[in-house]
DNA sequence: TTTTGCGCTCCCCGCCCTGGAGTGCTAAAT
DNA sequence: ATTTAGCACTCCAGGGCGGGGAGCGCAAAA
């Protein structure tokens, strides 16, 4: 990757010319020429000087041209610039800081909350929001029970760390009465209580044959049944940890009317993949970050930028949340929402009782 | 809304000219005129007699013209009476329907079998899939069961009907024992189990005075718990109740490139509302049912046609599966795809142990 | 009743032209 | 040594024009 330009490289009037012509274009999105510029920032310059400047700022890479005979547009690099030195953020006025708190009280469960919060980032911004799950990475074991729905079908109920619920309907070869199912879940219980998922999966699966001989019958039962009930676990859990929301808001920036780029980047939403990768590179950014148009990596991104921010709740990196538009959006805005929704996400998850 | 046409009004030579138009427009997307009709349909008849011909059709309102010197469209109607009359339905061929039977096999739980069913229609129709889960219209409390995981948070668990499992934690006033717990479970399962949802609502809040009377102190709380917890259920329920797939597809057909229909149209999606509505009138139907552009009576679906089947199990309507793309589909295609998977899809459900 | 012939309408496409916005370069001005 | 003015040039957007193509309706002939 070619090294980014430090603002200590230009002179003062350079950044502040380059300044009003990515403010000016983020406006307008259109290409920006030396006349409107000339006008438009304070510094008293004529337009031909102004091109001058922007001829260097080309040759850095900060800018391009269309066409020979238009005005100039931020390149990747340019918006990187701006955005690292020379952006101004909004203080947002108090009303929308109470919105969003507001949106975010802590009533109701953990998903709705997290909808929640990305459907508001989208409304705010008029960009779409993303917000991704806390990733179970390590799950503790809370606690397991057994209800018996009939004979043979049990209904297994998984609580996993502080108030998440997993629960799963296994069958089962041979009749349980629920004094059976209530000593299975108390024998499952006492030794795997507290553990990690993943641990428990592991013992099941491996230790199997010794814990056979160490049982009564019954246990044996139990232990093929906890087998199902976490083999099921294994394979059902992934992939619903990022919520999108607001993607029909890019359909009218329409930036270049470009349907096919636009269907690549629903596609990728579909996905997911791709946008879990980003976002996973984020989560241990110290807050706000962004990703500018090819920088990311992923070309369906190309044109997008991606302004996110990883939340947490007492003390512990949860997830990521963040906005996507063009790279040409308001920074200035979306950068102060995207932070402060981040920050109240944290405080909702963290003083719930 | 004006009377449609009946084939028996039409001579013969005028439906087979009819049926070749549509045939041939759905295939282009271009406007068809008299020439090229000539060409392709069987019966021998010079452009002149062609033109008489539509322009009786016109006039019963089957066809119109973009303009004067364009060929011809047909209309809504124009659309009904080919799919009610003149369409002669594909047979699949059993490559196809193993596909399907093979991605409806009724490995894992519902939501991820609509799932399935849905992402499957659209993968190939090549057009957006939609599923509308079973209406709990009447859901009958099966069992209700209290997990404490903590003194004062316990965890509810309603199970619903055959195989539908809710769970939500609340926080209660004062502490519980695990024994009180169960007693109380006990209690409300014995007069509950069994009775409709909303009536177990209406009984906890109407009588709830009566009852206390009646009832000793660890009860009163007992009432007051499942007060909360079905409270809960009522507000948090409703709403996930569609399934949409393969939205991007439709941006392919680009129809008239006509992004802001689309975008509507995307956003009724998400506001699940209007497409609800719409599935809901087909639930009755008796097999089959399409809505054609402005019949449908929303706007949002104008140029867009939805092919929509019921699906049953076990002699119980469940729900409306189908497909929504542009009028201008394949019908003959599309129709016995969206027939199979309510079919199998019932299967599946109805099958299961 | 069907076909032929004819005049007419409209869209689409390529073409040219022009005005506007913008550039780069050079020479003059500060 | 900068900055500015002037100038020639480029490119795009949009309007007008014209021809070709596809289509229509109507009237008269078959």
């Amino acid at each position: 990757m070619v090294s980014n330009i430090d603002s200590s490289q230009l002179s003062e009037r350079s950044l502040h010319l380059f300044k009003s012509l990515v403010e000016h274009f983020i406006e307008d999105g259109t290409p920006v020429g030396s006349r409107t510029l000339a006008r438009d920032s304070k510094l008293n310059l004529s337009p031909a000087t102004i091109r001058n400047v922007m001829a260097d700022l080309e040759a850095l890479g900060l800018l391009n041209s269309p066409h020979i005979s238009a005005g100039r547009v931020p390149t990747a690099r340019g918006y990187r610039l701006f955005v690292d030195s020379l952006l101004s953020v909004d203080h947002l006025d108090s009303a929308e800081v109470d919105q969003i708190a507001r949106e975010l009280a802590p009533k109701d469960d953990v998903p709705a909350l997290m909808q929640r919060a990305s459907s508001m980032l989208s409304d705010i911004t008029r960009l779409a929001g993303v917000v991704m799950l806390p990733r179970p990475e390590q799950s503790r074991l809370r606690q397991i029970e057994f209800i018996a729905l009939s004979a043979r079908r049990i209904l297994v109920i998984l609580v996993v760390n502080e108030r998440e619920v997993q629960n799963r309907i296994i069958n089962t070869a041979r009749d349980f009465s629920p004094a059976e199912l209530q000593q299975v879940s108390n024998y499952l219980n006492e030794i795997f209580a507290g553990k990690e998922l993943n641990y428990v999966r592991a013992t099941i699966l491996d230790e199997l044959e010794k814990m056979k001989e160490q049982v009564n019958q019954s246990m044996q039962a139990a232990i093929e049944m906890a087998q199902t009930a976490f083999d099921a676990e294994a394979t059902t859990e992934p992939d619903d940890d990022l919520l999108f929301s607001g993607q029909t808001n890019l359909m009218d920036v329409a930036e270049l009317a470009d349907i096919d780029r636009l269907k690549k980047l629903f596609e990728s939403f579909n996905q997911k993949r791709d946008i879990l990768h980003l976002l996973e590179q984020a989560i241990n950014a110290d807050g706000i970050q962004i990703f500018i148009g090819e920088e990311s990596g992923y070309d369906v991104l190309d044109n997008y930028s991606v302004v996110t921010a990883p939340y947490e709740a007492d003390g512990q990196m949860l997830g990521v949340l963040g906005v996507i538009g063009p790279t040409r959006m308001h920074y200035e805005r979306v950068i102060p929402i995207v932070d402060i929704t981040a920050r109240m996400l944290g405080c909702a998850l963290n003083t719930r009782n």
